[in-house]
DNA sequence: AGCCAGGCTTGGT
DNA sequence: ACCAAGCATGGC
């Protein structure tokens, strides 16, 4: 088969702006009715359209494999959902965000991403990663076809996400000119070690969930929360279920009204109430309560 | 103007 | 083991 610049990957149940937007990502913008990001070098624009997810890179693709598995167009959704507990508060979180799905992402973007998710907004995080691409990411591949800037001005030629050995080679004052502020110290350390091959992400992959979670909460800037939206989002630990003040509110309101219970309890409650997919859960609960808190704006 | 954001670290009990 | 303060910064 030749290559081709464009695919489309056929789904069910699949809400991509959901899932583009749902916070486990940070790079993907909606221009029109189509989402533009990066994924490892490669610029794309996705689409849902009836037949499935549009997608056209800049330039002919010979395999697409690596798509399928970042958008995880492949795994069994129904068996997913049908691991969730019957219960009042997953009923209601699943009805409002039928299609939310989770990615497979790279472990250093996720990692370097999460270093700098903590207490700030998701647009923020956003625009600290996109100061952080567009100073220090390498070119795309194939960029002649990029799409030109609206009227509002020309959009920078996209980039990849910074690699750790770029990182590892800058100053604390150069990241922290990427609105960064405290974190920019733990990002560099991150960067270092990744770089140094002190800490070998590709190694995480072999060990269980618990022993890359101790690994990964080695880092500075690292603790339990960061971890598992790692471990979650780029490594595909289900279990994993990353505690917030968004999903810390569901639970303690949905499950635990009388009593206060601790970031630990609450972790142990979702290990064993949410079944082998808890991860997956928790997203719908984080989605849905932010769903539910929306009206406040407009 | 002031409050808060998908936290983590450190220092106090 | 649990609590509080401090940390930088931008959006609303």
């Amino acid at each position: 088969m030749a290559p081709a610049t464009e695919i489309i990957l056929p789904v069910a149940d699949y809400d991509l702006a959901a899932t583009l937007a749902s916070g486990q990502v940070f790079r993907w913008r909606l221009l029109g009715n189509s989402w533009h990001g990066v994924v490892g070098r490669q610029f794309l624009s996705l689409t849902q359209t009836p037949a499935g997810i549009h997608a056209t890179a800049a330039g002919p693709i010979g395999n697409w494999d690596w798509l399928r598995h970042y958008l995880q167009t492949e795994i069994d959704y129904p068996a997913v959902l049908n691991s969730f507990p019957d219960d009042e508060p997953m009923r209601r979180a699943v009805a409002a965000c039928r299609g939310l799905r989770l990615l497979r992402q790279d472990p250093w973007e996720c990692l370097a991403s999460f270093i700098l998710s903590s207490t700030k907004q998701i647009v923020q995080i956003r625009q600290i990663v996109a100061h952080l691409c567009e100073r220090f990411g390498e070119p795309c591949e194939g960029m002649h076809l990029a799409p030109t800037g609206d009227s509002a001005g020309p959009s920078p030629a996209p980039r990849s996400f910074p690699p750790a050995s770029a990182i590892a080679a800058l100053t604390e004052a150069r990241l922290r000119a990427c609105k960064m502020g405290f974190r920019a110290p733990s990002l560099l350390a991150a960067a270092r070690q990744v770089a140094d091959r002190n800490l070998d992400l590709q190694g995480l992959y072999r060990l269980d969930y618990a022993a890359a979670r101790a690994e990964l909460m080695k880092l500075r800037g690292v603790g339990g929360k960061i971890a598992d939206c790692v471990l979650l989002f780029a490594y595909g630990f289900d279990c994993a279920f990353p505690v917030d003040v968004w999903v810390e509110r569901a639970l303690q309101e949905l499950y635990f009204p009388r009593r206060r219970a601790s970031d630990q309890r609450l972790r142990q409650f979702a290990a064993t109430h949410f079944g082998p997919h808890a991860g997956y859960a928790q997203q719908f609960l984080f989605h849905y309560m932010r769903v539910a808190a929306e009206p406040r704006r407009h």
